[in-house]
RNA sequence: GCUGGUGUAGCUCAGUGGUAGAGCACUCCCUUGGUAAGGGAGAGGCCGCGGGUUCAAUCCCCGCCACCAGCUCCA
């Protein structure tokens, strides 16, 4: 993935952030140019490249883009000069509201008192701007302007709407086109489209937005991944517990969660004329396990944790395939412990995030998220739990980055953000100490000195939820699953009819031995068969004709490669489990 | 929720103010084929849902639902 830098690369005149800004002044010269009467909001350099905001009397469309481009090729050739002016603020104003620029007067006023205001001008258009830029815009460079979009001047809803262009831009037209194919590469690994390619989920328009119907194939994966998941929690003395979907809204009462979270929770429904709610969170049900009896330090630290279905109401255009849904399967655990045994604790809640997200493949970065302005607990208990999750992090050796004020009201945490295998990065497993619920809930424990103690929750989810970690596994895999979570782990081929019964014998074997194969025994052409199997990204394809019969053996074919391998079928099973148990990503 | 766009066969997409088409997939017949498309025939559509305009609406208008690109928010 391209990599943005501060500073300017071996050969190139200035950072790429620095000509990204110059490109989106450049392009709302143009805009300017063509659409007379525009009024400017922001057009900052981002990420990937650039955007800026327009307030335009039309709504622009994607084929405008190409005639934006065309006049910014022409102003590039004609007034490539950028030049500085340094202003007053008075002046500043008086200039933009002359113009009639309202947003850019608005601007203005956001700049804090003291800083120099500065235009930046290239021909007869300038902005405000504070730079830097680069020194003329018809040096070499490649831009393309990409799409039109929708946002809010500043970011606030109660805003108007301004139209937004995204463009990028990079010194070298190879970059420019490497750019572009990592883009198309996104679009062909998009979750949703290898969702019905792979026939792994779907929503519907009858049941609603937001709720994802999993098929067999997904449905294989995801009970891979709890499989896993299950081993991993058992052998570091997790519990297992499962908590009601439904339960009296009076919980909700106690945990805060009515009081804080209402907007996203769903309308009570009435049973026996008393209020219910749909829950948004695992945690109230995992209290009320632990408050059925005395617990003594002696039974600390209790770890449940619960495949945990929670609902929640999200805004209709937010809602996106698998990863932005109403409803969504957490892999929640609580962790009940003194404070002193915190650290092994969140030691052990690493390990295991290192475990899990190390067998996909992903890499991490761990942030530590401290105090915020806003909350409960006394300093001290801040102070300690804030050093128990640094010890925890540094007995493991992670080094953590600073997410300063970052916490929750409740607590401190360590959020962990993966790198997937096209670069970008998501948040996903989560460690949250909570001081809140203990306090809400009023669970204690007896203490060795026989006092009653508060003891402290941790939060925590290694996946985030299933729907969002098994979108983002589609997509980092490109539907390429490793044989232990692959939908179908083998595809069986008879090259003719005659060799079907051989075929099936050895698909029931494995099917037997726990492995989910497609056995392809139906009269038709092998090469179709061999097509369709490619398609659905089966590791493997055992092909068998009359040399394979009489021997015992299997050709086979793995993924991603048109050669062929012939073994014993023995040898073949041995390899599958060997893959399989070890959940390798590869495939020998 | 907001701005703009989209909704036609299982999938990808054409199309028209006079109730619809292609390719792939599917079914059947022929083909017995050594590693990505053999040949033929057939079936399949309340043209997202509801209302309006019109002699007539899949097409024009309005409302709703869902989806797409973003904004804001988030597991």
């Amino acid at each position: 993935m391209q990599q943005e830098s501060a500073a300017p690369q071996v050969g190139e005149p200035f950072p790429l952030s620095t000509l990204r800004h110059s490109v989106s002044h450049l392009m709302a010269s143009a805009v300017e140019k063509l659409y007379p009467g525009v009024r400017f909001g922001f057009g900052p350099s981002i990420e990937h490249g650039f955007y800026y905001d327009f307030e335009l009397p039309e709504p622009l469309e994607e084929k405008d883009l190409a005639k934006i481009e065309k006049e910014m090729r022409r102003i590039a050739q004609k007034s490539p000069e950028l030049v500085c002016e340094e202003v007053t603020r008075d002046e500043a104003k008086a200039r933009l509201a002359k113009l009639g620029q309202t947003f850019k007067v608005e601007a203005v006023d956001l700049i804090p008192e003291g800083e120099k205001i500065t235009f930046w001008r290239h021909g007869d258009w300038f902005d405000l701007c504070e730079g830097p830029h680069v020194d003329r815009l018809n040096r070499a460079f490649a831009f393309k302007l990409l799409s039109i979009a929708g946002s809010y001047w500043r970011g606030d809803e109660k805003r108007p709407m301004l139209q937004r262009i995204y463009g990028t831009a990079f010194w070298k037209q190879e970059e420019l086109d490497a750019h572009l194919k990592w883009l198309e590469e996104i679009k062909l690994r998009d979750h949703r489209k290898l969702g019905t390619d792979l026939d792994l989920f779907s929503t519907h328009q009858e049941a609603g937005g937001g709720f994802v119907f999993w098929h067999p194939h997904l449905g294989a994966v995801r009970h891979a991944l709890e499989e896993f998941l299950a081993e991993e929690h058992q052998r570091r003395g997790y519990d297992f517990v499962f908590t009601p979907h439904v339960v009296r809204e009076q919980v909700f009462q106690v945990s805060g969660h009515l009081q804080n979270y209402a907007e996203m929770m769903y309308a009570p429904m009435l049973i026996d004329e008393m209020p219910y709610r749909v829950k948004p969170m695992n945690c109230p049900g995992h209290v009320m396990i632990y408050k059925t009896r005395a617990h003594s330090y002696r039974d600390l630290p209790l770890r449940f944790s619960e495949l945990g279905t929670v609902y929640r109401y999200e805004r209709s255009g937010v809602l996106h395939g698998m990863m932005r849904v109403r409803g969504f399967t957490q892999d929640d655990a609580h962790i009940f412990c003194t404070p002193d045994q915190l650290e092994a604790e969140i030691a052990d809640v690493l390990d295991l995030i290192d475990t899990v997200l190390k067998t996909f493949g992903y890499s991490y970065t761990a942030y530590l998220a401290t105090r915020p302005e806003k909350a409960i607990g006394s300093e001290e208990i801040w102070a300690k739990a804030t050093e128990a999750l640094k010890k925890g992090a540094a007995k493991r050796g992670l080094p953590l980055e600073l997410d300063e004020g970052g916490g929750a009201f409740y607590g401190p945490k360590i959020d962990f953000k993966i790198r997937d295998s096209l670069g970008r990065e998501w948040q996903m497993s989560t460690v949250q100490c909570d001081f809140n619920l203990p306090e809400r809930f009023d669970i204690v424990f007896t203490d060795t000195d026989g006092h009653q103690k508060r003891p402290i929750m941790l939060h925590r989810a290694i996946l985030g939820s299933m729907e969002r970690f098994i979108g983002g596994l589609i997509e980092h895999f490109g539907g390429k699953f490793p044989v232990w979570c692959a939908p179908k782990q083998v595809a069986l081929i008879p090259i003719r009819e005659e060799h079907a019964d051989y075929v099936r014998e050895l698909a029931k074997t494995l099917q037997h031995e726990l492995f989910r194969v497609t056995c392809m025994d139906d009269p038709g052409h092998m090469n179709n068969k061999i097509k369709e199997a490619q398609k659905l990204q089966i590791p493997f394809m055992l092909i068998a004709g009359d040399r394979e019969v009489a021997e015992r053996a299997v050709a086979v074919r793995r993924r991603g490669t048109r050669e062929q391998e012939v073994m014993s079928f023995a040898d073949f099973r041995a390899l599958l489990v060997r893959l399989r148990d070890t959940r390798s990503l590869e495939l020998a």
